[in-house]
Formats: structure tokens, sequence, C-alpha cells
RNA sequence: GGGCUGUUAACUCAGUUGGUUUAGAGUGUCACCUUGACAGGGUGGAAGUCACUGGUUCGAGUCCAGUACAGCCCA
């Protein structure tokens, strides 16, 4: 059977997902074994798969497919999320294209557009991630906006409500125009932004003399109900108590007084316009000011502004400026550059609005939150996050949960009669019970009652996702939540670790008293060589299914791997995905040398490669003890790099190369079966970081019948590590390497074979895996000489001298200057190490140990001069 | 403005409680090789005042303080 030479991933990959889904691999369901659970961190139903799911979702799959194969009962939840905001705007989008007015919908015929577009669209990202290879329980698939996930939603809403958790009322609140809903403090992105600062000034009554106020927002002036002056500021002393006309509306206000007030920002003088700056609201508060709220949801003007009514706030800006500088209100316009919050969803720039919403209260849940952070009862990865998310903690603020939205989960309140006063509860008959006890009025009816009309903000959905996805908030004795919560990682993005992590802790602690998770991975940003992030709109993002097609799933996640230090943002390059997908020609190709041996029944089995298995042994033992401690620690990148250098240097360049049977000669029979064990504890080993390639090999490795699968082997368990047989191998290394440069250097062909001698100072003997060296270096012999061989060029590794005789082609004087230079850096070396055993109080105050490696160190460094100059010597210099 | 990280080879990063031969890896780079697994390859090189300045110590990439620069979070 002929093998390509190239790895082609498009032509297994499909092959074998399939395979694993119809062998249900992936499912789980409870059982005597220990669980190890992972929820997906939801993407957005409108989501496309991009870098940052590639590497969150690979990582996964990573720990998943592990802990499958070292026995443990694997549950990978996939599931979507249905972003209010987003799917709502695309939504509506949609509909315009066709002509269709959301304002001219009802509720329920919108909800059916929605509904209808999310069956369509939504949720194809999921099926991307099969490409990723992927091995979520599929059958476990939620969305946060199924029935039971809404009931359990509402259920919590309403227990909260009830706990007096949450509370309804009038604040300031971020309002988005564009998508015309509050949205709450972490969905604001702040950003530096050239701007203009305006001096206007306002004529004081009574007195010819004007205050100046500096502002970046002249439009906002039609709200204004005061200047405050700091009571400090001697400037403004003679105005306290006076008042002031405010420009284009000529409305009198006063000057109040206000530590608030910076006196060295602009002229020390500040408008006051309470219902559009949260500061201005809270000054207006302590002053009892009048609120006047200019804008419209849209953000164009309203009819409380006076004028400029139905103008956008960009223009009535434009406008206010020219009405200003016309009626001479204008001083001056200076360059400034501030910070304007812009919304996460839309990017339109947030206003500060004053609206009644709900809210739910953070203070008390956030306690457990915090101190089973802090006490790594839940462990952060890195632990640098416990900083940040100690720092939110604290300083947690009121969540504002409702969202002028139809798409999302509709809050549970109902309002009586058309008034303010309401009742909380699951449905409209429920509803009607309480607002009869409320009321005392028993001929309430159904109709009587109103709905509130906002929708909760996604997060306060997602947040139970560890425990709704199992169903645990409606029924919280079911099997699946009993077994699988808490989970046990989570792995996710650090700029979520607020909206998400923390909220999703705190409801662990509210419903079950219990963590959602024993760990959070938190993984870096993806950006882009330059350091940028990844977006849509910089255009600085692959296509991952292009990179996919490209380069094999398999090479992709290694590439994404590669660059992805725990916690540390990663740059990613397509440069990358290429090192990946030659790893795994590396691996094709080194089966198919495997695949290609013939044994022979009579063939005796060669020394060098009974060495050679036994040295291959504990080093795999060796690397699966590291790779196991990098794994507990999360050094994904770490485990993957030691797997590389594993399979690339030790397994394919030292043991295949010394156990390959010359050309066209069969390979003995153990030799052979010890290569198979290897390369297929190697595969497993490598399964959860390539899960394609290593599947496709297992299976040709050896004939398995249907139903068995690499995905279900057991992950190998390390043997007795060697140490000796390790270093001692590390040592024929040496020499080959040494042996390999003298080739090179003095263009030996690999086919003339070399003597070499070993002198042996009366300790050394002959080198360990001599049998190996004679191999790979096509030595004729080692031999074993007390006296410094005539014309032949040597070499050191660690005390003992090396001599490969070369009669004509030994070069005088590259040979001298060669060990001139390993002279010089000997007697440096020699020089530091005596600089310490030298220094008193180093030998004073030292531990044994230290003082006896740096003396062996000293004898080393002696012997290795004493020879070399002694070569020098007998090379006549 | 407040807080938290980081700065080690051309690039991306390791470097565990200070001491394991004058700092390691992968990629890149350079030279040579190349009909028998793999040029998506092999062999061998070169490459670093561990950001800077002080301090603690017998000993500092590692601990402390300050400075510069970068990034993140919060206002």
């Amino acid at each position: 059977m002929e093998i390509p030479s190239k790895y082609n991933p498009a032509e297994t990959e499909e092959t074998w997902y399939k395979y694993w889904l119809e062998n249900g691999f992936f499912r789980s369901s409870p059982d005597d074994r220990e669980p190890y659970t992972i929820v997906i961190p939801p993407p957005n139903v409108t989501g496309v798969l991009h870098m940052g799911h590639m590497l969150n979702n690979t990582i996964q799959d990573i720990l998943v497919r592990r802990a499958r194969m070292r026995g443990k009962n694997a549950c990978w939840v996939p599931g979507t999320d249905h972003a209010s905001i987003a799917t709502e705007a695309r939504v509506v989008a949609r509909l315009k294209e066709e002509g269709i007015d959301k304002s001219s919908l009802s509720r329920e015929e919108f909800l059916g557009h929605a509904w209808q577009w999310k069956e369509k669209h939504g949720g194809i990202i999921l099926e991307q991630l099969k490409k990723l290879g992927a091995s979520c329980d599929w059958s476990r698939t939620v969305f946060t906006m199924d029935e039971s996930y809404s009931e359990s939603v509402i259920d919590v809403f309403i227990d909260l409500y009830n706990k007096g958790l949450i509370y309804r009322g009038v604040r300031m609140v971020n309002w988005d125009p564009q998508a015309m809903t509050a949205v709450s403090d972490e969905e604001v992105v702040y950003r530096e932004l050239n701007s203009k600062l305006y001096y206007v000034r306002y004529p004081v009554q009574g007195e010819n003399e004007w205050v100046i106020v500096a502002t970046t927002r002249p439009e906002t002036i039609l709200g204004d109900t005061a200047v405050s002056v700091n009571p400090r500021d001697k400037r403004f002393s003679h105005l306290h108590g006076k008042k002031v006309m405010v420009p284009m509306v000529n409305r009198i206000v006063p000057v109040i007084t206000d530590d608030y007030v910076d006196m060295e920002f602009g002229t020390g003088a500040l408008k006051i316009t309470p219902a559009h700056d949260i500061n201005d609201y809270e000054i207006g508060i302590r002053h009892n000011l009048e609120v006047i709220d200019i804008f419209n949801p849209d953000g164009t003007l309203g009819v409380k502004a006076e004028i400029f009514i139905g103008m956008d706030r960009f223009d009535a800006r434009d406008a206010a400026v020219k009405k200003l500088t016309d009626e001479g209100f204008m001083v001056k316009v200076e360059d400034y550059v501030n910070k304007v919050g812009f919304s996460e969803r839309t990017d339109s720039a947030i206003e500060p609005r004053l609206s009644m919403q709900w809210f739910c209260r953070m203070q008390e849940m956030a306690g457990p939150a915090l101190v089973n952070v802090m006490n790594n009862n839940v462990k952060f990865h890195p632990v640098k996050f416990k900083n940040t998310y100690r720092h939110w903690m604290e300083n947690i603020k009121d969540w504002c949960i409702s969202r002028q939205l139809w798409w999302g989960h509709r809050i549970p309140a109902w309002y009586i009669q058309g008034g303010n006063e309401f009742v909380v509860a699951g449905s409209a008959d429920e509803a009607l019970k309480l607002a009869i006890e409320k009321t005392g009025n028993s001929k309430l009816q159904v109709s009587d009652l109103r709905q509130d009309e906002d929708v909760l903000d996604t997060w306060f959905s997602s947040w139970l996702w560890p425990i709704a996805v199992f169903d645990g908030i409606r029924d919280p004795d079911n099997a699946d939540y009993k077994y699988y919560y808490p989970t046990n990682d989570l792995v996710t993005a650090p700029e979520i670790l607020f909206f998400w992590v923390a909220r999703m802790i705190m409801a662990g602690y509210e419903y079950r008293r219990e963590k959602p998770f024993d760990n959070v991975y938190l993984t870096g940003i993806v950006r882009d060589k330059l350091g940028r992030k990844m977006s849509k709109s910089l255009g600085n993002s692959p296509e991952p299914l292009e990179l996919i097609s490209k380069y094999g799933a398999d090479g992709v996640r290694v590439g994404m791997l590669l660059c992805s230090p725990a916690g540390g943002d990663l740059l990613f390059d397509e440069s990358l995905t290429e090192q990946g997908r030659n790893f795994s020609n590396k691996i094709w190709n080194a089966f198919r040398l495997v695949s290609s041996w013939k044994t022979g029944d009579k063939t005796e089995q060669p020394l060098h490669s009974v060495s050679a298995i036994r040295w291959f042994d504990s080093r795999l033992s060796e690397a699966i003890f590291r790779l196991d401690k990098m794994y507990d620690r999360y050094k994904l990148s770490e485990a993957l790099m030691l797997l590389y250098k594993l399979f690339w240097d030790d397994f394919s360049s030292w043991y295949l190369e010394i156990v390959k049977p010359d050309y066209k000669q069969p390979v003995d029979n153990k030799s052979y079966a010890a290569t198979i064990v290897f390369f297929d504890k190697l595969l497993r080993l490598l399964h959860p970081l390539m899960p394609f390639i290593t599947e496709e090999l297992w299976q040709k490795l050896e004939t398995r019948s249907r139903g068995e699968s690499i995905v279900i082997a057991r992950m190998p368990e390390p043997a007795r590590v060697e140490k000796k047989l390790l270093t001692d191998f590390s040592f024929a290394m040496e020499i080959v390497s040494a042996i390999r440069t003298i080739r090179a250097e003095k263009n030996i062909p690999r086919k003339e074979s070399l003597p070499l001698l070993v002198r042996t100072n009366g300790v050394t003997a002959l080198p360990p895996f001599g049998e190996v060296i004679v191999k790979l270096c096509n030595l004729s012999g080692i031999t074993v000489t007390d006296r410094k061989p005539e014309n032949a060029v040597s070499f050191m590794v660690k005390t003992t001298e090396l001599f490969v005789p070369l009669e004509d082609k030994l070069d005088i004087l590259s040979e001298t200057a060669k060990i001139k230079k390993e002279l010089e850096y000997n007697r440096g070396f020699l020089a530091s190490v005596m600089q310490k055993l030298n220094n008193e109080r180093f030998v004073r105050n030292a531990p044994e140990k230290v003082i006896e490696m740096e003396r062996a160190k000293k004898a080393d460094a002696l012997s290795k001069i004493a020879s070399l100059e002694e070569r020098l010597k007998s090379l006549g210099q």
C-alpha cells in the first residue's frame, strides 16, 4: 500500500468526526465514574467562529479529551445564549430590508420573526466548532431561551425579588440611543476622542458681568438648571447666591457652591445638567435642582429642550455652537481630548439618562463570591486575575438588569390598572392572585394587569449557566445536577470576568451554596502580529474555517497553542499554524517509515536496538511525569512543546534512526513490536491536542475493530524512569553530535566509516551506548587507548577525551584555534568558580552542597584545562 | 486620576522556595547536506550587559526600592 508523502487532513477529518458522533463517544450520563465537567461559555447565537473561540474551545477540548482518556466521565455541555441586543438588532435590520418597520409589529409578531431567524441562522457557530474537533455532548445542547431555561431565569428573578435583592427605581443609566435601551456599566467602552471645549458666557442677573463656563457638550445647555462653583474659590465668592441666565433658552438658574467642582478645570465654573450627567445628577439631588430631560429615547431633542426639537443630538450640538456664536455667548473654542463611552453592542455614544429600571443588589451576593476566590476555593489561572477580581468585588455597584427590548426573558412584573403599583409572579394568573391580595380588590381581572414591557439583561440568564444547563434551578434534586455540579474547569476570556464569571460564582453560592467550578482558566486575547486586537473592522483576523481547510484542524489547534502561554495575550501569526501543519506531516512521515518496515522472522535483534528501546522507554515515562505536572498547572503550550520535542527529536531523530533497518532489510520482530507500542503511546499522548491525525494513524497502526477509537483509549501511564540510562544516553548523544560536526567540518561522507578512540585516564572505560554511537556515526569501532594518538581530531565530552584519527585530513591550524577557544572558555569558567571558592565568606556561609558543587566544577575545569593544554603541546603549539 | 501586570536572543515565550558547570526552548537566520520516511526534511553554527539605577546577600534573571516604557482593569 502506497502512502502519500504528505498528510492530507481534509480527507480524514470529516470521516472521523462522523465516526465519533455515530459511536456516541462524546455522550455522557451519570455513572459510577468520577465526573469531569465543562460548560462551554455560550457563544452569542448570532455569532460566527472567530479566533478567540478557536483558542478557547481548543483549550476546552484538550482538557475534556484528556480527562476522558484518563477514565473520567467527561461531559462538555455546549450551547448558545440569546444575546438580546445583538439578535434584536439583527432581526430589526433584516425586517427593514424586507420593508417592515419594527414599530408596525406587535410584540408577538416581532418575536415570531425573531424565532424564525434564530431557527434558520442561529447557532451556526456550533456547527463550526465541530470542524475544530470539539468533543461536546451535542445531545445536551442548551439555548438560554429554551423553555426550561427561561423558566429558571424567571424563577430566579421572582426569588431574588422576594428576597429583596431586586428593586425598581429611577436612576441614571447608560442609554444606548440606537438600540434604545439601557445597558449595564460593563457594556460601556470608553474611548479617547478629539473634541472641543467650548467656553460660553452666562450673564449674571442684576450685574453687568457674566460667568464663563467650559463644556464639551453645548447642546446640553438647554437642560442646565444651575451653575456651580467651588465654595473655596475666591474668584467667584461675590457671586454666591446670585442668579445667572442660561443662554439660548434664557432660563434663570441659581449659582450654587459644591466641593465637587474642580477649581483647576476649565474656568472653575461648572454648568449643571442633572438629567444628562451622572455627577450633575448627584449635585442636583444635593441642591434640590430641577431636572430637565431634553432628549427623546432615540437621541433626538424633545419638547423640553424648547428649541432644536426633533434634531439629532450631534446636529443639535452644531446648531447650538452656531446660535451661541451668533448671539455673542461663545467666548472661545479649544481642542480637547476627552473620554466618551460607547455602547459595546451598537457602538453609538452612550447618553447618560434618567430612567426607571430594574436593579439587582450585588453587595450581599458579592460576599461569598469574593471570599471563595480569595481563599482559592475557586482557583484562577493565572492567579494575577485575583487582584482585578477583588478590586471589582469590593467596589461593586448594583446591576441594571432591565433592557428596553423584546427579544429575551420578559420581566415578570405586572402593573395594576395602569398604575405604578405592581406584583411579581411567574404567570398572569398568579399575578392576579397577588394583585387581589395586595389591593384587596377582588374584582380585579387579568385584563387589569399589564406586564412590564422590558426584558432582562442577557447576562441575567447566562449567570445561571452552570446550574441551569442541568436544570438545577427548577429541580435541584435531579441526577444530572447532583452528579455534574460543581463543574471542574471553566475556560473563558478575561474580558468577561465580571460580566459573567463573577456573577456565576455569585449565583452558585446563592442557589447551591457551592462554587460553580473549581478552576477558571483565563485565556489571553488573540491579537495580530502587531499586537492589535483582532476585529472585523480592522480586517486583521484570519477566517478560522479557511485556516482549518488550509492547515487542518490539528495544525490550527497546534498553531493556537504555540502562541498561547497561560493567561498571556497571544500574538497570532499564520506561520504558527504552518508550524502546526509541519508537525502533522512529521508524525505522518514517521508513520510512513514504520509502516514500510518488513518484519523478518529470522532477523536477530541488534544490540543498538535493545539499548534504544530501553532508553526510549525511560524517556517516555519521564516525559509523561513532566507532562502531567504541566497539565496540572494548565501549562498547555508547554505540554505541547514537550510532546513536540519528544516526538520530533527523541522519537524520530534518535530512536527511529537507531532502530531503522538498513535499506531494504527487514526489521527484527522485537524491535518492530516495541516501536509499534511506542508509536501507539505517543499518539495517545498527542490525541487531546491533535485529535484527527492521531485517530487516523492509530486506526492504521493496527487492525482495529468497529467501535474502537483513540478517543476512548486509555492515556499511557508512566513506568519506572531509569535516571542513569537517561544521563548515559545524553552522554552518547554528545559524542554523536561531536562526530557529526567533525564529519561536516572535514567533509567526510557518511558512507566512509571512521574509528573512534577513547582515552581511559585510568578511570573512564568505553562510553555508554557504544553500539548506538557506532550505528549512528558509521564507526568501524570504538577502541580504548591510554595514549594520545597521532594525527587525530580530539574532543571532550564531560571529562572524557575522544579521538578520531584522520590521517592526512588533519588541519593543525584550525585544530589549534579550536582548542585555544575551548581553553579560553574553560579558564574563564574556572576563574568564576575560583572567585567563589576564594571568597572566605562564601565558604563560611553557603550550604555544604553548594560548596561541594563548586569544588566539583573546579576539579572538572582543571582536568579539562590540563588535557587541552596537553593536546596543544602535542600539536606542536 | 486610582489599581494591577509585564519588560530575558531577530520574533514568541520558559526560567519553580535566590546556588545543578559564565541563562534555555520553538520559530526565524546562516553554512553545509539531499536518489531509500519527511526540502513542510537532515546536520552543524551564530545570536542575550536578563529594560535602567540603586539596595539586601557569600551569591540576584530570581528578593526590595526608585525610574522609563508597554499593556490591562476601574473611574
